[in-house]
DNA sequence: ATTATCTATAGATCTATAGATAATGC
DNA sequence: ATTATCTATAGATCTATAGATAATGC
């Protein structure tokens, strides 16, 4: 109920809310956070500007929402995989092949939104992000330990970002060669660790079984 | 000579062309392309607003300079090891190697540039990055000549953004830890690639000796 | 006369708020 | 009565231009 949109449209199955976070998630990966305009946003959901107030708080609250809900998953993953008991190796493949897969998918390429300068203000997302970081130089830490602290810390920051430059890939070659991505991103990133290529067959192999959907 | 200036500030050697481009590399890295007004630019340069526009047509003007004159130097270290005779991996290790060296030198973060959604619409920026992308294809061509075409193409992607990553690593920790950072990620990049530890210790070798100043 | 700079501002936004309106629910 | 939406707009920008000004050079 309430009163009738100005511009109607066929329903979409989301809520209005949801329907601003999609058209927020599209236009903020594309052209950036500051150069939409809150009127381009609700007008692309079907709604006059104002009303993107009804739902939001404001232009803020919409990225901040999209940042939070975007590592989220990945962390959850993260926090299963903590739990098993496999080798560190299988689960830092396992761990690098979801978050691959979840950067690869969905609608839009929404971790292109960690890219944005004006990520770095939102402190709720930053925690994530650094939650998620420790975990994977948590699990990187015994393939590195022989090596001296500078260069275990070098090697996790690379191997993380190996991980994000699918956001990088994605924009790139704006194909959705999703195929196979999660294998080649999870390989990827043990390779860089120094994970040699017997002992990645092996990782591999037991990496998979922890993928989910198994 | 010209009307002085309302603010007197010491003098920096800088042409007032190249202090607003300083100006503008430090907020656009930092703050974004939209985010920036042009007086922020401007004033941080140490003059009024209007002024720029006798040095620049405009605030598009200022980042598509700037976007170019970061991935020349880049293209040009391309092409120099282009015409070497040495094997390709070992001018696939020193061309990440020079690459990481002049993302992570350098005042400001300008390869954050790249990542700026709004750099999408710089053509000539885009030609030249295509350029030095097809560089690192091309040398990385002879040591993934045995797998199929759509897997040569992941990798190559692969490689190039783990150079790349340097940005991501250095917006990320905000340290300049610069020190082994051109050796390791080009190690990276050649472990990627999908070469051995051993063929590697011999490409670093042969690298080494391809890199500028020697 | 030339030039680098300045002040002033037109015109075009953009965000967020105020308050009206047109539905449904009770 | 409640609510989701609307229209209208205040106030704050922001870019780019117009035209004045204060130096030097000839």
């Amino acid at each position: 109920m309430g009163r009738p949109r100005a511009v109607a449209r066929p329903a979409t199955g989301l809520s209005p809310r949801e329907e601003l976070l999609a058209a927020a998630a599209e236009l903020f990966t594309v052209n950036g956070y500051s150069a939409t305009t809150t009127r381009e946003v609700a007008e692309r959901a079907g709604i006059r500007q104002a009303t993107l107030y009804h739902y939001f708080r404001g232009k803020e609250e919409l990225l901040a929402e999209l940042l939070e809900s975007t590592v989220r998953p990945s962390l959850e993953a993260a926090r299963l995989l903590a739990a098993s008991d496999a080798p560190a190796g299988a689960r830092l493949w396992a761990l690098a092949h979801r978050d691959a897969t979840l950067l690869c998918t969905g609608e839009h390429n929404l971790g292109a939104l960690y890219l944005l300068p004006e990520a770095d203000r939102f402190l709720g997302f930053q925690e994530l992000r650094t939650a998620l970081k420790q975990a994977y130089a948590h699990l990187l830490a015994p393939i590195t330990a022989a090596l001296p602290q500078h260069e275990r810390d070098l090697r996790a920051d690379l191997v993380y970002s190996v991980v994000e430059s699918v956001i990088l890939i994605r924009r790139n070659t704006s194909a959705r060669a999703v195929e196979g991505m999660g294998e080649a991103v999870a390989d990827a990133a043990l390779r860089v660790g120094g994970v040699g290529e017997a002992d990645l067959a092996h990782l591999r192999e037991l990496g998979r079984a922890l993928l989910p959907g198994r």
